[in-house]
DNA sequence: TCTCCACATTGGTATAGACCAGATGAGAAG
DNA sequence: CTTCTCATCTGGTCTATACCAATGTGGAGA
């Protein structure tokens, strides 16, 4: 059956894949279970796996656990050069964001936060994480710190829109200096959880951390991303 | 011995990874075969596998193909807002950088370049492909068009160093725009072999377009970066 | 009609064993 | 001392099986 050039689950894999630009299966549907396809190409469940996984790492398909295999949508274009909001570039770009606030609470500044926000340690911070999916699908967990002393009661208003228009408009705080730090990165417990996806599943971490005009840090972004949901573009010209 | 919220394959990567941050195995080293990581914790391979799986997602380790899993050096900081050549900042960074070049060839304009180019099909156009490495471990593949007409006989030139010196010093062509877009993505066959990596492994696909004063397309780039080896790190200012 | 529960299905984890091909290093041959 | 050869070690692939936990579904009951 298996020929030297041709290993078992690259050729399930291209099987599949050959389904799925075929538009046998389209975005967002899902494929037949690991144990149907096994049957089809006479192999182990093992090396059916090995094939998902293989188009799970490209961005073809993903996973949700114990429901199945799903065909990826195409990955939304993020540009850290620019100041819009998420709510905003999705939109712009046909699709549907969403997003849910999972807590918002006080906390004390602690030894990181004191440093990167040049305050004390102890000084009252907001603590804000959230959910961000689109069309349906959540895609990004967000965890953000604001300094408390600049926008007071600020977890009272409604986060589940543009975070960024809330500070402009009732803080009169806006943002004139964006350090945004990418990695790619393994999805840790906490995070997976939230996205419903495994543990350890490659994803893109991206630290923001926005200045005013005075210099001072206003806001300070952990986002975790799913690997395939997102594509970075950036136009540069020269200074 | 397995506990209901301790699987098992974590707690060997647990285990492992605190040998690493303990300082047992250092950047670089070599990490225990397989079978030997096997019986120490009395777990079959697989289990040892994902183990080691998990952490190479997380960048932690890698793997030199039927060699061994060795631990990874910490990753190079790109920032694509910057017009320094890779030799230039992985060397500011306190790195040895390296640079292959694995073919440099003439073509003849295809469809794609020639709508990247705006130069007609058939139109010269000069193709090399590179390898770079970050004291001694390959972490890029990048594949670059040069529009023949701008830079006549560049391929003559030597290319183990900056391009973009050659380009500038040689053919007095300078960028004033920069276009780049990234995603993550899994190395295909080709890319990977030439990393010495396994095909399918996570990655970060990098595609810069560079222009000229004029607006003219002077480099088309494509980088296959090796996941665990890059960290993007951009800061902007209002414009 | 709606709700809730039991059950079949699905992916997730784990074991054990087998063979292959590339990498490596020790030893033989020059 | 160098070069070549070969046995050994290593990760890579594959099979087969088993059980678990979450999901989704369909039917019973309110």
């Amino acid at each position: 059956m298996q020929q030297p050039d041709t290993l078992h689950y690259l050729g399930v894999r291209d099987d599949i894949a050959a389904r799925i630009s075929g538009g046998e299966f389209k975005a967002g549907e899902r494929l037949p279970s690991e144990r149907q396809m096994q049957v089809g190409g006479g192999v182990a469940r093992g090396t059916v796996r090995e094939a998902l996984f293989q188009l799970e790492a490209e961005g073809v398909i993903y996973r949700k656990d114990r429901s199945g295999w799903y065909v990826s949508p195409p990955p939304v274009v993020y540009d850290p050069t620019r100041w819009e909001g998420f709510m905003s570039y999705v939109e712009a770009q046909g699709r549907r964001p969403e997003t849910e606030t999972l807590s918002k609470i006080e906390i004390a500044c602690d030894g990181m936060l004191a440093e990167i926000f040049s305050r004390p340690i102890g000084a009252p911070m907001y603590w804000i994480r959230r959910r961000r999916s689109v069309d349906g699908r959540a895609v990004l967990i967000e965890s953000i710190v604001v300094d408390a002393s600049l926008a007071p009661g600020l977890v009272e208003h409604d986060l589940d829109g543009s975070l960024t228009n809330v500070l402009k408009q009732v803080y009169g705080i806006g943002v004139a200096r964006n350090k945004v730090d990418m990695q790619p990165c393994a999805l840790t417990r906490d995070v997976a959880e939230a996205l419903r996806v495994k543990s350890g599943l490659p994803g893109l971490s991206l630290v923001r951390t926005c200045y005013d005009a005075q210099g001072r840090v206003v806001e300070f972004d952990r986002e975790h991303w799913r690997h395939d949901a997102l594509k970075i573009s950036v136009d540069i010209r020269v200074r």
